[in-house]
Formats: C-alpha cells, sequence, structure tokens
DNA sequence: GGAACGATCTGC
DNA sequence: CAGATCGTTCCC
C-alpha cells in the first residue's frame, strides 16, 4: 500500500475532493476508507480562508498533503487534507469514513457508541486525531496518513450541497460513495 | 476589551 | 430541538 501522490493533491479542492472518495486514512492501527467528503477554497465564503490568512488557517494556505485541524462548537475538532498549489488555501473536509481496522480502539474512543466515524467530529475522535496533528505531513513520515490501496473513487459519487454551513449553501461540493 | 459565532454531536 | 463549551474573529 502506497502513499496518495503529492501530484493527486495538487488541484483545485473541487476536482481533488471525488477523488479521495476510497482512500484510506491511517492513524496507528486505526484504518478508515474514506466515504464523504466536502471541498473548501479561498475564494468560497463558507472556507476558514474566505478572510485570509489566520494563525488559525495557516496550514490550509501551506503546501498540498498536509492536515488541518480545527477546533469548533467549544469541543469537537475535524479534519482536513489540505490541497491545491502552496499558498492557495484550500482543503478537502473529511467528513466521514468506513472503518477498515482497529475497531476496537476506535469503540473505546468512542466510548462504546455504534457509530465510530460517521461524522468529521466522529472521525476524528474515533482516530485520536486532534491540534497536535494540525500540520502534520499525510504523505510522509508517522502520524496520521493518507493511502491508496488500488480502490478507484466511484464511478457516480453521490453530489449535493454542503453540510452544517451558513454561507455558500448551494454550492454541490460535497461527495460521498 | 467584549461579544458573537461556529465546516458538530448528543440526549431529550 | 436545545444545550454543551471555548478558541477565533471581528467590532467597538
Amino acid at each position: 500500500m502506497r502513499h496518495v501522490s503529492r501530484q493527486l493533491l495538487s488541484g483545485g479542492a473541487p476536482d481533488v475532493a471525488p477523488l479521495l472518495l476510497n482512500k484510506l486514512l491511517v492513524h496507528g492501527e486505526c484504518i478508515g476508507r474514506i466515504m464523504e467528503v466536502e471541498a473548501y477554497r479561498e475564494d468560497d465564503p463558507a472556507s476558514h480562508t474566505f478572510r485570509g490568512r489566520t494563525k488559525r488557517n495557516a496550514v490550509m494556505f501551506g503546501p498540498a498533503g498536509h492536515l488541518y485541524v480545527y477546533f469548533t462548537y467549544g469541543m469537537h475538532f475535524c479534519a482536513n487534507v489540505v490541497t491545491g498549489a502552496d499558498g492557495s488555501g484550500a482543503a478537502v473536509l473529511l467528513r466521514a469514513v468506513e472503518p477498515v481496522a482497529g475497531h476496537e480502539i476506535m469503540s473505546h474512543r468512542r466510548q462504546g457508541r455504534p457509530q465510530l466515524a460517521d461524522g468529521p467530529a466522529k472521525l476524528c475522535q474515533a482516530f485520536g486525531i486532534d491540534a497536535r496533528h494540525n500540520g502534520a505531513d499525510l504523505l510522509a513520515g508517522a502520524g496520521p496518513g493518507l493511502f491508496d490501496d488500488g480502490t478507484p473513487p466511484p464511478d457516480r459519487p453521490r453530489i449535493s450541497p454542503r453540510i452544517g454551513i451558513t454561507k455558500a449553501v448551494d454550492v454541490p461540493w460535497r461527495w460521498r460513495v
């Protein structure tokens, strides 16, 4: 199994997002197949980068292949794969993965709840992803990684507007298997 | 300095 | 459907 290529992530977020479906998120013994994603980019009112670079969103403006982790609602972390050219302020939000391995530890981290990773904050909790992983390189080294096991993205992913936002609510940048 | 608000989840 | 809970952002 090999890392996803940096090249694959170098395009615009709405182009890259559907290509991440069926890729594998790996962290420690936990493995999950990506089932749902959303795209965000700099000219997009719903994006954290819309109002320019800040300390919080700096990673999104960095090179593709790094992890942008943000804290929200006072208690949740969400994880994004940074895409596009260095300086472009775009990323793909990981909204859901299907657990492939590490069910036991995920279930423990999720306090026995049956839904392990079917939401952006739930998957971070299940995989033990938090602020320490903000900026991590997903394509090299230890820590969380993004892998390709040869499973292609779906030919006809479900496409719909993004969830939980209040701006650009009709932009259809949500893809799911 | 202060207030408003989340790319959410859970339990009622 | 409302409450939890706090860092970030924006406005005064």
